[in-house]
This record gives C-alpha cells, sequence and structure tokens, in this order.
DNA sequence: TTCCGACAGTGGGGTCGCAAT
DNA sequence: ATTGCGACCCCACTATCGGAA
C-alpha cells in the first residue's frame, strides 16, 4: 500500500469455544455496519466490507472524520445506531441505503463510527504491527470526540466478559489475537462469541427448493398463542441433504390443502403441513414484524406437544428446560 | 494419509430504488 | 398506487476441493 487506501477488512470466524487467554483481548461485537474509512488528505471515504462507498448514507460521519485532527489515514470501524443501552440493525437499516444526505439526516437516528483498528497513519502503513500496537496509535491518533468513538476492549477474562455481554443483550464478543498483524478477509486471529437464542416452534409448512436444493427449501415456522397458530418466519438451513431427504418425505405426509396458520403467509408457492412436528431452532433475535433473525435449523424436537409451543419471552420462560 | 481453510451455493429478515403492472 | 425484483446490509450452514500438516 503506497498510501491510505481502501483495504479488505478482517472478518471474524464463529466459535462455540470460549476462553480466556493472555495473548488474545476482547471487545464488544457491535449490531451495526462495518465500515472502513479512508482519508488522503481530501474527504475522508467510508466503504461497506464490499467497497461500496458510504458517505451520502453517513454524512455527519464524513463531517467528523475530515476534523478528527488527521490528513492521511486508514481505520477500521463499525458504524452503529442505539435502541436503548445496545447498539441496533434494526434502528440503523433505514439508513443504510438512503442516497441523498438531507434525508439522511433528516431521519434524526443518531449514528457512531467505533473505530477498532487503525490500517494506515501519516505515511506509514501499519497493517504488519501487532493488533495491541496498532490499538494503542489508534487511540494516541485522533480526538475521540462524538460521533466517532474509540471501541475499549478487555485483555482479560474472556469468559467473564462473555458472559456479562450476553446478560447485557449485547451481540456478544470479538476475541482478537493480541499480537497479529491486519489479516484482510475471514481470519482465525478474530473470533466471534456468539449469544444466542433458541426455542422450539412448530413446523407448519415448507416452500420448494431453488437450484441443485433436495428435498424443499425452507421450513414455514410458528407458534400458538390464545389457541390460534401464528407465523414466526421461515428456516432454510441447518440441514444436511439427508436430513433434507427425510423431513420432505415426513412433510409430505402430513400435507393439507389451506395454511394452518391465523396470520397471512405470503409465501408464493408454499406447501401446507398438518402442524404436528417440532424443530429446535436457533436465532439472533425477533425483529420489529415478529420474525426470526438468522434462523438456523438445530434439530427435531419429539419430547413436545405441538400445542404447548409457545413464543418465549424473558419472564415467559419454560421452567421445565434448564438451559 | 488426514485435516483445514477457502469458496460456492443454498437458505433467512429487512430496506430502498426502480421498473412493470 | 401497488407490486415485484434486484441489490444491498446483516447473516448460518453444507458440500467440495486443493493444499498444508
Amino acid at each position: 500500500m503506497s498510501g491510505p487506501a481502501w483495504h479488505e477488512p478482517t472478518l471474524a470466524t464463529l466459535t462455540g469455544r470460549r476462553f480466556s487467554d493472555e495473548h488474545w483481548l476482547f471487545e464488544p461485537k457491535f449490531d451495526g455496519v462495518r465500515a472502513v474509512g479512508v482519508r488522503d488528505t481530501g474527504t475522508p471515504k467510508l466503504y461497506s466490507r464490499n467497497r461500496k462507498e458510504m458517505n451520502d448514507s453517513f454524512p455527519e460521519l464524513v463531517e467528523a472524520l475530515t476534523t478528527c485532527g488527521r490528513q492521511r489515514f486508514v481505520v477500521d470501524g463499525e458504524i452503529v445506531a442505539f435502541d436503548g443501552r445496545n447498539t441496533s440493525f434494526a434502528a440503523l437499516q433505514p439508513r443504510i441505503h438512503l442516497t441523498d444526505p438531507r434525508r439522511a439526516r433528516a431521519t434524526g437516528m443518531t449514528v457512531y463510527y467505533y473505530l477498532f483498528d487503525l490500517l494506515y497513519l501519516d505515511e506509514r502503513d501499519t497493517t504488519e504491527l501487532p493488533l495491541r500496537q496498532r490499538k494503542t496509535m489508534l487511540r494516541d491518533a485522533f480526538e475521540f470526540t462524538d460521533p466517532v468513538r474509540y471501541t475499549t476492549h478487555r485483555n482479560t477474562d474472556g469468559e467473564r466478559y462473555f458472559r456479562q455481554a450476553c446478560g447485557r443483550g449485547w451481540e456478544g464478543v470479538i476475541a482478537k489475537r493480541a499480537d497479529a498483524a491486519y489479516h484482510s478477509g475471514r481470519s482465525s486471529d478474530w473470533l466471534k462469541f456468539k449469544c444466542s437464542q433458541g426455542q422450539e416452534f412448530v413446523i407448519a409448512g415448507f416452500t420448494d427448493p431453488q437450484g441443485a436444493r433436495l428435498g424443499f427449501g425452507a421450513l414455514l415456522l410458528g407458534y400458538y398463542e390464545n389457541g390460534r397458530l401464528r407465523y414466526a418466519g421461515k428456516v432454510g438451513t441447518g440441514f444436511d441433504e439427508s436430513l433434507l431427504g427425510s423431513l420432505h418425505a415426513q412433510l409430505r405426509d402430513g400435507e393439507m390443502p389451506s395454511s394452518p396458520f391465523t396470520d397471512q403467509v405470503r409465501e408464493p408457492g408454499a406447501h401446507w403441513v398438518s402442524p404436528s412436528l417440532i424443530g429446535q431452532i436457533e436465532f439472533t433475535e425477533w425483529t420489529r414484524d415478529g420474525r426470526l433473525r438468522h434462523p438456523r435449523f438445530s434439530g427435531l424436537r419429539e419430547d413436545k406437544n405441538p400445542t404447548e409451543v409457545v413464543r418465549e419471552t424473558p419472564g415467559n420462560e419454560d421452567v421445565t428446560e434448564n438451559r
């Protein structure tokens, strides 16, 4: 890199392993949009993970980067909006695609740019330096005033930090190897510890497969509320080929002509099945529209009656479970 | 030889922009 | 005015293949 220029960001690898290790440090996992900030003396640019320029969506962040005291730099961070105390992708979403900076500002949604890495400063490419050193340089290089913020990290006790993060309703924690150079693309030097949710859902339909897919595309999921079957969205991942085949056979046996849902489900070509199978589904959160976000299938549940399947909320936990 | 990482392909919710209806 | 579609954001997961160990 001869000057400050776009650099493909590091992507963290999901892991179920939690650990504490003196060679690793721990950061909050934000629920926002990844952004690489580049300035070569002129107007700073904000780029998405796929190198799409986002200046028009976040004009106040561009402005803040202009006045932060440095002429030539490349930084890595996350653009976030808050819903209460926590970062919220849903809150940010209406701004992401806006192409008119005046409209972006007019949304009234306050956004912040949390910086957590430094790739270039003044005349120097810093990507080969160890992470800890890059972070120190980053912290010292800029005047952090809203909406640009420095991302604080923990040096110790990653497991405890993870538990606290989940308790606060965060998305999770990113663990980073403290002595590693900056690596573009997917890397095992950065690991995601995700706080996940899961519960059972009734399977009440399925969609046709696309392309080379076998069996079915996705399962249509529901839960009972006051004796009526509410729609909770679809799940289309988590199956291997044999499960796609065997589940599809079971579903065909239970097919029925009309929708068992009380909600209108607009799903062209959907097949309806009598709600007797129950699936365990992992997901990140409920969306505003009552659908599952990032759902994945983790198995069939044989130990429950479909009518017992309800939407679980904090304080509405099934006391027979010990998750 | 076995294992691992990168990649392609399938699937999810949501939003905007634009063309077709 | 409404609807449908693609292109983006956020993703999870499986299958495959080639190179590293």
